[in-house]
Formats: C-alpha cells, structure tokens, sequence
DNA sequence: CAATATCTAGAACAGGAATTCTAGAAAACT
DNA sequence: AGTTTTCTAGAATTCCTGTTCTAGATATTG
C-alpha cells in the first residue's frame, strides 16, 4: 500500500557514493541529491540524517567486501595459501570497484563507533565480527602454536587485510587505476609478513 | 617594530594539529582557537585562510619526516638496506610521534594540488621532489637493470614509504600505539615486495 | 614623547549546510 | 469512489563556520 518508492534506498546510496567520489569524504547532501536529482525531502524520509547515510553506505560497502572475501576464504587449501589469496582477491576488488573501495575508506571503525545513531550502533559495531571469526579459524590452522596468543588476530589482520588495503589505499583515495604489478608486491609482502609469526614463541 | 607576537605560528600550527587530534580531520578554526586560547583574528592575522593552516601543518609534518628520513637514508650501507631501513624507520616515526604522523594524513597529495591557495601551490607541489631525488637514487643503485623503467620510482616509493605507511596508518587514525611487533613485520615485507623487482624485466 | 608598525581581541557578517515542515501526488485497500 | 498510507517536492528554518572589520594594546623608531 501506498506509492511506489521513486528512489530506492540503493540507488541514494549509490548517489552518495558518486557524490562522494565526485567531492571527497565531505560530500554534502545537497551534492547526493543533485546526484539522483532527488530533493531532500524523499531522502530524509528514508534516513534519518546525512550521518545515517553515509553510515549505511559504508556498511554496504564493507558487507559486499567482506562477501568477497569470504567467497575466498572458504577455500579448502592450506590455511596459509588462503590468507594470501584472500590479500591478494582484496587488490583485485579494489581494482575492479574502485568506488565501493572508497566509500569503505570513508570511516575507521574506531571513530565510527564514538559518534554513530545509536539505533546503528549494534549493527556497526558487529560488522566485523563474521569476518573475524573466518579470519580467526584461518588464522589457528596456521599458526597453531599461537592459538592462545592474543596478538595472533591482529596480526593476521595486519598481514592480510592490512597490508594490502594500505598498498591499495593511495589509489583508491586518489582514483588512480590500482597497478598489475601490485598484485605480485602484495602475495610476495603478505606471505613474508606471515612468516613472521612462525619466528614467535606461542 | 611592533607588538610581540603572543601565539606563533608554530603554536598556532601545534594548535591545529591537537584540534585535529581530538576532532577529526574536519577540525573547526573556532576548534583551533580553543585548543589555544586565541581569536581567530590572531589566527586570520597570521595565515589567510583555514585551508592555509591545515595546509601548513601538512607541510610542516611533511618535512620533518622527510627530514628523519634523510637521516637514515642517508648511510652509506647496501642501498636495498638503506631501502628497508627507511621503512622501519617511518613505523618509528609514526610511534614516536603519533601526532605529526596524524597530521601528515590530513590531505592526498592528489587532493591537495586541486584546491590550493595559488601561493601556496609551488611550494606544496614540489614538496616531494627532494625526497624523490633521494630514494630514485637508491632505487637505481638497487635495480640498475630497471634504470629506464617508469615503473621504478613508483614501485619502491611502493614498497618502502606505501607499504609501512599502510600497515601504520590504522594505528595512527585511531589513535592507538603502534605495537612493536610491527616493526619485523614491516622489515620483512618490505624486503619481500623489494625482490619483486628482481624479477622484472628491464 | 610622538609616531608608526605589528599584533591581539572579539563582535559582526555572510554563506552554506543539515534539518524540519507543509502541501501534494500516487498507489493500495475497502 | 473514497480513504488511507507512503512517498515526493521544495520552501523555510536554524545552526554553525569561515571570514571580515574595527578598536585597542604593545612594542619599536626617531
């Protein structure tokens, strides 16, 4: 019952992430509007606030990532293997989506939490917590002599997902087509960056 | 002639750059002022503008890095491990001094040259160029057979600045210390996405 | 000491952004 | 058809920020 939606949720995210792309992280309503052509109205009936917007559209992005690399990650090879190719799947998403890539630059998951709707809070704040428990299995079968050491996630983290999407930032950030040569760097750094950890006393 | 000054630029910048520590990098000039105590005539008085202030503390950080950098970069050791010597040391920069690291994250060099203050522009564009010469001169003395090579400069401004930066970053935008361990993760990483080049054809 | 230059002080101004509000259009339901 | 619900439309409002402006304070110069 009653009218059909002239803008979908979707496409003013999708507004929001040209917008973005178009003016930068500080990307004004006014601008993702002008990007649909939809006044404000219609949009505030949808989200509550531009926070809110902007909240979901980073949200969206991360899940369709973090879908990704768990397309990857279910692989049934050596754990080890697996890390790296899910580093180096990471380039390649960002190679071939450079615009969700940056819109998921568009917050840190820790200053997120400080000033979110709290209605969003639960939601924002467990949106790693799927991926952490792969990464985490992954991360025991490889290094099994640190199972109880609380720096063995992190450092999965830091070697896998850190690593490459910091080597990808800049040209995200910049909108410069991510390199081929990249991909070598990354599978090569992140397999060194593992090795590391074999070297740790459990 | 004339008054003292009360506040100096440097305060002023030292200002701004605790503001942007607390507030984000969208840090207000009346946020600035506060960190300090002066009006923002004072301020006005001194630079011409908020982007000039954010600006100048950008380029202020960015020298004094650049300038720990010419100090390890400068040794008259192997050049690939003056190469992963400069990575290590930018993690312990980035430890030593969270905030100047903080500061130098506030602008993409990219972003940047677009809306500069024209009297501004030469001297924020050529900001690299230094520190450019120095690590081309490296990466010829590593890579000779790549001499020629448009990808070489890119490549290990890659593998040594991109790929320390990127693991640090997550540390430094939230505002967390940056832990140890990183440092043999960075060193051997680096050294790893170096011999990549070694594989190159010239 | 007068004159001048430099800086501080903070009120006043202008513009823009987020948000709210009211009216109206379009579909679904009875 | 009439009623209700959901959404569009965009003008109006409010708040806040960057910037300007004028007055006054403090040092230097002759």
């Amino acid at each position: 019952m009653g009218r059909h939606q002239l803008y979908t949720s979707d496409q003013i995210l999708d507004a929001a992430m040209d917008a973005v792309a178009i003016h930068g992280r500080a990307a004004t309503l006014a601008q993702v509007c002008a990007q649909i052509g939809a006044p404000s109205g219609s949009i505030y009936h949808r989200f509550g606030s531009r926070d809110e917007v902007m909240m979901r559209l980073w949200m969206r992005s991360i899940h369709r990532f973090h879908g990704r690399l768990f397309e990857v990650g279910s692989g049934q090879a050596d754990a080890g293997d697996v890390l790296v190719t899910m580093a180096v799947a990471t380039a390649q998403y960002c190679r071939h989506l450079p615009r969700e890539a940056l819109s998921m630059t568009l917050f840190s998951h820790e200053r997120l939490m400080a000033s979110v709707p709290d209605h969003l809070r639960d939601e924002a704040g467990g949106i790693n917590d799927e991926f952490f428990a792969l990464l985490l299995r992954l991360a025991t079968e490889r290094f099994p002599h640190l199972k109880d050491d609380e720096r063995l996630l992190p450092f999965v983290f830091t070697a896998v997902v850190g690593l490459c999407y910091g080597l990808v930032r800049p040209y995200i950030i910049d909108q410069i087509p991510v390199p081929e040569w990249l991909d070598s760097v990354i599978h090569d750094s992140c397999r060194a960056a593992l090795a590391v950890g074999d070297t740790w006393q459990g």
